[in-house]
Parts: C-alpha cells; structure tokens; sequence
RNA sequence: GACUCUGUAGCUCAGCUGGUAGAGCAAUUGACUCUUAAUCAAUGGGUCGAGGGUUCGAUUCCCUCCGGGGUCACCA
C-alpha cells in the first residue's frame, strides 16, 4: 500500500515500527512467550496480606495508557478481562540508559499493542489490583488506530456501535465490547450443554453431507454449486433429516448433528442465509417422549447458563421450568379465531381466511392455507413454551400419521416468545406412504409452491429395507441462543453474519495510465487526488493538472520530482 | 421488494433558512513518580458516501446510484 493511502495516524504508527527496530526490538517476535496468570485470576485471587502473585508472567492487549513523567498507568486486556499496570521508569531502566521507558514504552508504545509483562501484583492508593511491571515487552505491533471506547461509573464513553462495522470486522467488536464476548462464550456453552446430555445417553454424534445431490429434508430454496470431476450440479444442504434418518436404518439407535444448514433466502433479524441446527434422531421413540426430551434439555441449557429457569427476553420474563403446555394447531386456531376447521376443506379454508383477513392465493393446498392461520392469528401469542402438536399430514410430508386420525400427523413445533424454536416428528417410516408424499410434494410444486421438495428415492429405497419407529427433532441453534442471551438479532449471536461485500469505488488499472506515459510513482498520486478513471483525467485542462500535481507533491511532502508542464500536456494528448 | 431514517476527522457526534467545517476522545510536541473518561499547555488532521442538477457559490436544496439501520412483506 503507498503511503498516500494512509491516515496520519497510520502513518506515525509505522514509523514507531521502523524506530522500534531501529533500536533492535523486534516488533513481531516469533518466540514463546510463557503466560502463568490471567486478569480475571489476577483480580479475584490477589491477597495483599500474603501476599501471593509476586511473580506473575502476562499478556494481553494495552487498551489505555495514563502517562505522569517518570511513572505510568495502563491496562492490559486479555481473554478474560482487563488488568492495570504500573511501569515506573527507574525500575524499567535501572541503569542511566532511560530508552526502553523515555522512548518505547512512553512514544512508541500504542494503545492497541500486544504486550507481555513480568513483575508483582499490588494494590494501589486508589485501591486498584494492579501489575507492578518491572520487565516489559512487544509481542505484537499494532499499525491501525483502534476506537477508543472508555467507561466510567458503569457509563460508557464513545461506544463503538455502528452495527455495519461491529459485524463487518467483528474482532474489533470483540476487542473493544467485552459484552459481545459474553454471548459467544455463552453460545458454545449451549452447545456443550447440549451434546454433554446427548452423550451422556450414548446418542452418537455424526457428520453428513453438506455437499447434497439432492437437497431434502425441508422445504426451501437451495444454493446450488458445480462439481467438475463429476460435472454435476452439487447443492448446499438445507437440512441433514435423510442422512440421519439413513443411518438409523443403518442400525444407529441415537445419533444428533450440529448441522451448519443454508437456505438461498431473505435476510432479516431471524434470518441468515447459513445457520446452525441441532438435529437427533433417537430409535424406538415416538412424538410424546420426545416433547419430554426436548423439555429437559432446555430446562437444562437453561438452567446452566443462567442458574434459574426464568430469563428475561426483551420487554418480557420466559420461564423455561418443565413441563410446557401442550395444545393442538386445531385447538390453537379454534381458541385463537372461533373457527373449528378440522372438518373443513379447502374451499371452506379459503373462506375462513376471507372473513378473519387471512390473506392467501390459489396455489395454497390445505396444509399451506392451515399454515398461513396459524401463522397469522395463532403462532405470536405464544410467548411462554408451548408444543404446538398434530400439524395437518399436508404440511409435514416426513412425518408418521396420528395413530387417531390420518389427516393429521405427529408432530409438534416448540413456541417459544411466538416465534418457532424446534419442529419434531414421529418419524415416517412407511415406505409407500413417504414415496405418496414425496409425489404429493411433487404435484404442488408443479402448482407453484417452489418451496416443495425434490424426490430422494434412495432415501425411500432406505425405507423400503425398514427402519425402526424413531422420533426425531431439530432446533434452531442460532434461535436458541438468541432467547438465552437476550439477543435482538441473528447477527448478535452470528460471530460473523452475512454482510453485503465491501464495495469499492469504481478505478481503471495502473496500466491505463501508464499506457499514455504517465510515470509509475505520479499514477498513485493522480488517483489520491480523485481521478480514479483515465477519462476523468481527459477532461482537465493540462495546465490546471500541472498546478494540482505540484501543489499536492508539496503540500503531502510526498518529495516527488515534479513533471514538466510538457510531460504533462503530452500525458493528455 | 416497499416505506422510513441515515452516511461529516481514527472513534462518538454538532453544523439553523445554501457562503468549502467544529467539539470530545484518539494522535503529535511539551510538563507531571499512585493515575484511572488522569490532568495541564500547544499543534496537526477532513475530495462532508459517489455521480449529476439548480445556483455566482452546495456538507446544506433536488435527482440517481452505493452502503448501513429500523418497520413491513417474503421466509414451515
């Protein structure tokens, strides 16, 4: 990158790299560096009265530094927090050569760097735990300006808040919010939980394909990809269900996948184009144990994260103490609308949406309208769990028929603050009737629902040789830890959320200019003064251009040698 | 996709009805040996998102585009 390209401030911070191996201090030191505390242990186990901690070995990113002549104050961040550090400069340079601190520690030193330390901890006058540092050293240069957020009294000061960098360089977010950490800390924390109560039952965690010929197991638009070997098209799966289902005719009794799925659809607060879900599959099982099982594991993700079943979620407090109320969709809509539509058809369906303001179109079979009045008028009110149960056999063409009643299935989706949390079945494990469905599936995508699945016959070929009775389930991870941590948005519980890319201005190449003679070091200066195009460059008067370029060269410093107004106009012709 | 708000210094933001920009922090230089949003003094730093239009003159008004936020729609 050419120098013009750069802020005066990354400008003074390369400099101190220079100066700082000019003074024979590596700046990117390649060795070990041996930590034997943190920041956290430093201030929750410091004794004074000991005292203990009197050799402490740290590292971590300098966030402040409060310069006062012969002595300083810093802070020191690590993973786990920050710690004050006291560098006095007869103690850092104990001989008369005062460098190390007059020069490197108090000038060349930014808020921003890496640094390690060896000295004992204290407390000060003002009663902060603090590192008396009495060696010090860069680990690592930082050239770019950090934002400087600062706090006080809890209050925080110049917050770095703008959500378009927060996600778009979400290591600055990390650095500079330790709050954000918190939730990423906690989202693997779910997801321990999770896979510890999965193992300790012997459930088998497995990888599937992500890679899918056929991209089954829901109903959604898919990425598709192309495989030159095999010159096919490939898909990016959007749900793993027909492996895992595989594998349990294979003989697996239990197996989950924590399962990064994609789906080539909108983007909003809920939804990322990639995301996570658990799935398991548990043999022998039907829809009931499983809204059993289901519940003791949030309880229990609950419970760890928070050490109480009720946490608040925006405006409102969701208590997560099993069990959950369990109601049917046709219940739900009956309580939520008046209407009883379990005799109903589809023209009785469509009428009902008509006169409570449903809207729908023809396309839409009876699953789909039953959908759109559930969605519409039912889904929102549940704020507190609740197991929506026995979805229409239209809506749900994996799923076993109730035992009772064929037009139904058993399944159940857990609602939770109106929104969907997790979907289960009592596995279909008919052969014929999943070859049906699938062809069902068919014959509505021809009618337009481009959302209906494609046929995986090896899937059904699978059934054909039986699988045992099996309940499986899939939550929303990425859901799940938006209501365990209290989170708004998707994005605040994505480490790094799909962003439009960066867009740059639009430039010709170096090569144009120098096609008309320009010289190599005058190219760079042309485009920092705005002339990103040859054809802006046409549309000047030479003279003016002549003026500009000498102007810049000196008012940059820049110490070019300034072109002769000939050159110049020649450059134009 | 629709509506709406928004883009000014490294960061957070001011900038009235049009006259090419200010503050705090950060940076630079100096003072200061227990500070903590350290303090004090001085200094530098901006194609005001991009392009076009109106105008003698646009950061400001109008149009188009680009980026971002919010709401809605779409998305079991």
């Amino acid at each position: 990158m050419s120098n013009i390209e750069l802020s005066e401030q990354e400008l003074i911070r390369r400099a101190s790299l220079q100066k700082l191996r000019d003074l024979g201090i590596n700046p990117y030191p390649a060795n070990e560096f041996k930590v034997n505390v943190t920041a956290n242990q430093i201030i929750t186990t410091f004794n004074p009265e000991i005292p203990n901690l009197q050799e402490v070995v740290f590292a971590g990113r300098l966030m402040s530094q409060r310069i006062m002549g012969k002595a300083s104050f810093g802070e020191l961040q690590d993973e786990t927090g920050r710690i004050q550090i006291y560098v006095n400069r007869d103690e850092v340079c104990p001989g008369e050569d005062k460098t190390l601190y007059n020069e490197v520690f108090k000038k060349l030193l930014d808020i921003g760097d890496i640094v390690g330390v060896m000295g004992y901890v204290f407390i000060t006058q003002m009663g902060e735990t603090t590192i008396h540092v009495k060696e010090f050293v860069l680990l690592s240069k930082s050239i770019r300006p950090l934002p400087v957020v600062k706090e006080k009294e809890g209050k925080t000061f110049d917050a770095f808040t703008d959500p378009e960098q927060r996600y778009r360089q979400r290591y600055l977010d990390l650095i500079v919010n330790p709050h954000v950490k918190e939730v990423f800390l906690k989202r693997t924390k779910i997801i321990n939980q999770m896979r510890e109560m999965f193992n300790e039952r012997g459930y088998i965690e497995v990888e599937t394909p992500i890679l899918q010929p056929i991209p089954g197991g829901a109903a959604a638009r898919p990425f598709i990809t192309h495989h030159n070997a095999l010159n096919m098209p490939l898909y990016l799966r959007v749900a793993n269900e027909l492996y895992l289902k595989r594998l349990i005719v294979g003989g697996f009794e239990g197996v989950y996948e924590f399962s990064k799925d994609f789906r080539n659809e909108g983007m909003d607060r809920t939804h990322n184009p990639e995301f996570t879900v658990m799935e398991i599959y548990v043999a022998y099982k039907d829809y009931n144990w499983m809204m059993d099982f289901t519940e003791e594991m949030i309880e229990r993700v609950a419970v760890a994260l928070h050490g109480m079943t009720s946490i608040p979620v925006g405006d409102k407090e969701i208590d997560f103490k099993r069990p959950y109320k369990r109601i049917t969709m046709f219940d739900s809509i009956r309580e939520h609308t008046g209407f009883d539509i379990s005799e109903m058809d589809e023209i009785a369906l469509r009428d009902v949406c008509q006169k409570i303001g449903v809207e729908f179109d023809n396309t839409m079979g009876k699953g789909k309208l039953i959908d759109e009045i559930f969605g519409a008028k039912c889904e929102g009110n549940y704020i507190q769990p609740t197991f929506i149960t026995d979805y229409p056999v239209e809506m749900s063409p994996l799923c076993k028929k109730h035992r009772n009643n064929p037009e139904l299935t058993e399944r159940f989706e857990l609602m939770v603050n109106g929104k969907e949390l997790c979907n289960a079945y009592s596995e279909l494990n008919d052969p014929i009737d999943q070859l049906d469905r699938f062809q069902e599936q068919l014959r509505l995508s021809e009618k337009g629902d481009n959302e209906a699945m494609f046929i995986d016959m090896d899937f059904v070929r699978a059934l054909e040789y039986g699988m045992p009775p099996t309940s499986g389930m899939g939550i929303g991870i990425d859901r799940l830890t938006m209501l365990m941590t209290n989170s708004i948005s998707i994005q605040d519980v994505l480490l790094f959320p799909q962003m439009k890319p960066e867009k740059r201005a639009e430039e010709d190449s170096a090569e144009k200019y120098l096609e008309l003679g320009i010289p190599a070091e005058w190219v760079e200066v042309l485009m920092k003064m705005g002339y990103k195009k040859v054809s802006q460059l046409k549309e000047v008067k030479p003279g003016k251009l002549f003026n500009d370029l000498c102007g810049f060269n000196k008012k940059n410093q820049l110490g070019l040698t300034n072109p002769a107004a000939n050159d110049v106009t020649n450059w134009l012709n």
